[in-house]
DNA sequence: TTGCTAACTTAACACTGTTAACCTTTAAAG
DNA sequence: CTTTAAAGGTTAACAGTGTTAAGTTAGCAA
């Protein structure tokens, strides 16, 4: 395995253990067993650092939802699926799904291009199957792509609402995300008696 | 003014300046005309001080929240003016909503007890909304807590994605926005045709 | 005048990301 | 076989961070 794959390994499982604020270069040199100037040897900085990180974690967290997405036998099925593997995703991954997500566009002031492309397949994903939904008639005639959106941004408020724990502690997590995936479907179904 | 103030006002407005992460104790005193020293005698420490900024931030956002729910005809008007003047307070002053909202629970690990009333206040503004749509048969009828964390939850991803930079540059952001408001609506009103 | 207290400062500690300059080891080229 | 060049590593330093111990000064009460 070469230093490059070490750090990131490495970088990977001590923010998994210690959480992505206290990453340092010098910390994780040191558990590599290497000063910390080695790792500007292999990536330009901290950023570029991270965004390697970044970048597993989405790819990961796209292929949860591939997976999600083919799983049910009607759009309807499957959306409730994403949704779940969403929620569950980033509930089991704190520490990455706060990295991924929850670090501030100024912090990530030039995130490459490149990775953008793999950030955007999961928004594509989700697209995808609400437009099936759509023609199905089952979901809303909205463009598919903003209601993906929507919907990113909803499930991402549940999740992000519950790992910044500013969830009351009078309701019951698991009952707080039943109820925003029934809402949230809801709110794109179909309206039978259009107003 | 007292220097407590004194510090409270310029950390705000430096805060609004060059943004949240760029605070820095010795840049506030420096500011304010004193040692980073002092700032220890009035606050206990950084997160302290953030702390108090946060009060004033949520106090802020809950007043105009409270104006926009008393300022519909109907339940379904007023929550729509609510999720507008959340999303429009979340956009307006945006590193006032990164701290409040976008600062991970563990880096404040010891919020202050007290400080919870009052940022319990919006949900609670929230829910009493709902309970009156529910009562007035416009809404589903589920616990209006969780219905409000619920709602909650999805505006403030509708605020996040956006602040975060994470829309797509093909949607337009007044569009997202509506297309947001106008689901997550729907997603809670009454079902004429229980299933 | 003495003594106390509040408000402030200086100096320091232990960190942080990052860079310039300086080795070594390895491998290819003449 | 020696020279050259590059790859991979180091040490030392800079400028910044939050925070604290210790020292100083001004104002006021006894």
């Amino acid at each position: 395995m070469s230093l490059r794959e070490t750090i990131l390994t490495e970088s990977r499982s001590m923010m998994i253990r210690e959480g992505f604020a206290n990453l340092s270069m010098r910390k994780i040199a040191t558990e590599v067993g290497v000063t910390a100037t080695s790792i500007y040897l292999h990536f330009k900085n901290k950023e570029d650092l991270l965004y390697a990180l970044m970048d597993e974690s989405i790819t990961d967290l796209n292929n949860n939802l591939q997976l999600a997405a083919e799983s049910g036998s009607d759009p309807l099925e499957s959306l409730e699926a994403v949704a779940r593997t969403y929620i569950e995703f980033g509930l089991a991954h704190p520490q990455e799904y706060e990295m991924v997500f929850l670090v501030r566009a100024e912090e990530l002031p030039r995130y490459p291009k490149d990775k953008f492309r793999e950030a955007r397949r999961g928004y594509e994903i989700l697209a995808s199957l609400i437009r099936d939904g759509i023609e199905a008639g089952l979901l809303d005639d909205d463009d598919p792509l903003t209601s993906a959106y929507t919907i990113w941004a909803q499930m991402h408020g549940v999740v992000s609402v519950i790992l910044n724990r500013r969830l009351d502690t009078r309701i019951k997590q698991k009952d707080f995300i039943n109820n925003s995936i029934e809402h949230i479907i809801q709110g794109f179904l179909a309206r039978r008696t259009p107003v």
